[in-house]
DNA sequence: GCAATGACGCTCT
DNA sequence: CAGAGCGCCATTG
């Protein structure tokens, strides 16, 4: 009985962390200079519609990661973090530094700068 | 266990 | 074009 709830526990953990993994693999293949929307990501991870799973997943990413996390706006090309957020500025400051410009609104150009796969 | 809350996005006014 | 409504679902109090 023991050994079974684990094992229980254990695949939903596993399978939560399969759901992560995909999202990482996605945002991973990102280019520099390039943004993708959380749909987007959602999308190309296998789970069309579940555009917060995306950000979850990217919100439990341990401080150091070298997954380019930037580049993940939302749907208007805008920053979804707080634009007063330490994360915010941090965000817009490292997309800046690849090149990629906001608009006189603080959005991406989507037709610009969307990742096309 | 249940309601509120988001690193969202699409549709309809 | 802005805003409200709604679906989504992991997390949190």
């Amino acid at each position: 009985l023991e050994t079974v709830n684990s094992k229980r526990i254990h695949d939903a953990f596993m399978k939560k962390n399969t759901i992560d993994s995909r999202i990482i693999a996605i945002v991973n293949r990102i280019p520099r200079g390039k943004v993708a929307t959380y749909g987007q990501v959602a999308r190309l991870a296998g789970m069309p519609g579940h555009a917060r799973l995306t950000g979850y997943a990217l919100h439990r990413l341990p401080d150091g990661s070298k997954v380019p996390w930037h580049r993940v706006v939302n749907a208007k090309g805008g920053i979804s973090l707080g634009a007063d957020s330490f994360a915010g500025s941090l965000q817009r400051a490292l997309l800046e530094s690849e090149g990629v410009a906001f608009n006189i609104r603080n959005a991406i150009p989507l037709n610009r700068y969307q990742w096309k796969k």
